[in-house]
DNA sequence: AATTAAATTTAGACAAATCTAAAAATATGT
DNA sequence: ACATATTTTTAGATTTGTCTAAATTTAATT
């Protein structure tokens, strides 16, 4: 597998989401900065390797093979961040990019043993599930905080938007994964929210909140 | 920097060695397991960018520049070498191959790091130098195995062969770096030695003697 | 349903890195 | 020194991944 297949394989796995629908072109060369063009070249490509299901003017999906192939690739770059953020002292917006890198290098001697010695981590730094050897991942019971009603009480589990600017803003307001958030009012007109974490109160915009993922806890 | 330019600069300073000769096209080639008119090709490219100096049918060498990359590149490599056995408890024969992917790795940041978690070591698995940071580098004060005299005793700081057969065969046989090695016996026919390491008598043929580095000490 | 708009694919081109085969330059041997 | 052998370079082709512009298919609109 080439850097470029692998990156498209990625792209189409993270586009397909939950539920089963065929991915368009444009949807693709739009999220990897391509054109439609290159994204219709590839397919073939991949569709030639069965890593995808490719109907022309329809769109396409990842076979069994394409989603097991994609799947290992994102174990890498998780397990990778997490390495960065626990044993080399990055920050959480730091490791994104670097790992970008790493996941492509060929060893699965070396993937194991990095497994190995952050024992066997379970979530990512941005709170991402890791896949294990096998290709399973347990996505975790979470709700956005948005979704959160008055009064109600969670953990911090996870981060929907990764960029650089919104890791840096929350760690500005000490808002990391693993705090308790307390849901102390919410603003009808704007949908923002008065929230309290760690007996600090704060005021948060609905786009923070729609960004931020929580495990309800009653 | 493309990964094909990396790898014919890091090419080129192993083959340059100590003394400063023109390589020659067709060396860089055999080296390379690749044809000479790609390495022509490539030599022109390389001289747009001032890493080497090159002239038509005589040859060519690094520039200051090229000297500065090809270092900071080998550094990448022999640290990952370190990490890899050090951290992952990859043995010395298998770290190669990764580490030739892990040094095309962009991140001064990453490699600064991996230096600091390795607690900046001076020596890579097989015995060769790490660069520093500003590309500089002490080779070791070492002899040949095969020129230590009779009676002589000395270290083992390095190999000359860091093929995986050889690094086995040394495994299998418990001669490992940082043993002292006494030469008891050489055999003038064909240059074979009798040493003791570790208080156990070997037998070892000149083709072994020639390729273990040996620190004197007296 | 016909026309227009949007999405997708094809055709042809390009850059990087490689190759083969032929031409040019350098080295060797008597 | 001249002929031959070797080395090196050029010219043209190939593969991968990309692009632009034109053609085709599908979707939307009146």
């Amino acid at each position: 597998m080439t850097r470029a297949e692998e990156n498209y394989i990625k792209t189409i796995f993270h586009l397909e989401g939950e539920d089963t629908h065929l991915i368009s072109t444009n949807a693709i060369a739009e999220e990897m900065d391509t054109k439609p063009s290159s994204v219709t070249d590839m397919a073939k490509k991949l569709a030639d390797k069965e890593l995808i299901h490719y109907v022309k003017y329809q769109g396409l999906s990842l076979t069994e093979k394409g989603r097991r192939t994609a799947l290992a690739i994102i174990r890498k770059h998780r397990l990778w961040e997490v390495f960065l953020v626990d044993k080399l002292d990055f920050s959480w917006d730091e490791v994104h990019e670097v790992a970008e890198q790493l996941e492509h290098i060929k060893s699965e001697k070396l993937i194991d043993k990095i497994d190995e010695l952050l024992d066997f981590p379970k979530y990512d730094p941005h709170g991402d599930p890791i896949p294990t050897k096998d290709g399973k991942f347990q996505e975790r019971d979470k709700i956005l905080l948005s979704e959160l009603p008055i009064s109600g009480k969670g953990v911090c589990v996870g981060v929907k938007d990764t960029s650089p600017s919104f890791l840096k803003f929350l760690d500005k307001n000490h808002i990391a994964l693993g705090h308790t958030i307390y849901v102390l009012d919410r603003e009808a007109f704007d949908e923002s929210m008065k929230i309290e974490i760690d007996d600090r109160q704060f005021h948060i915009s609905n786009q923070i909140a729609t960004n931020l993922y929580i495990k309800q806890l009653n």
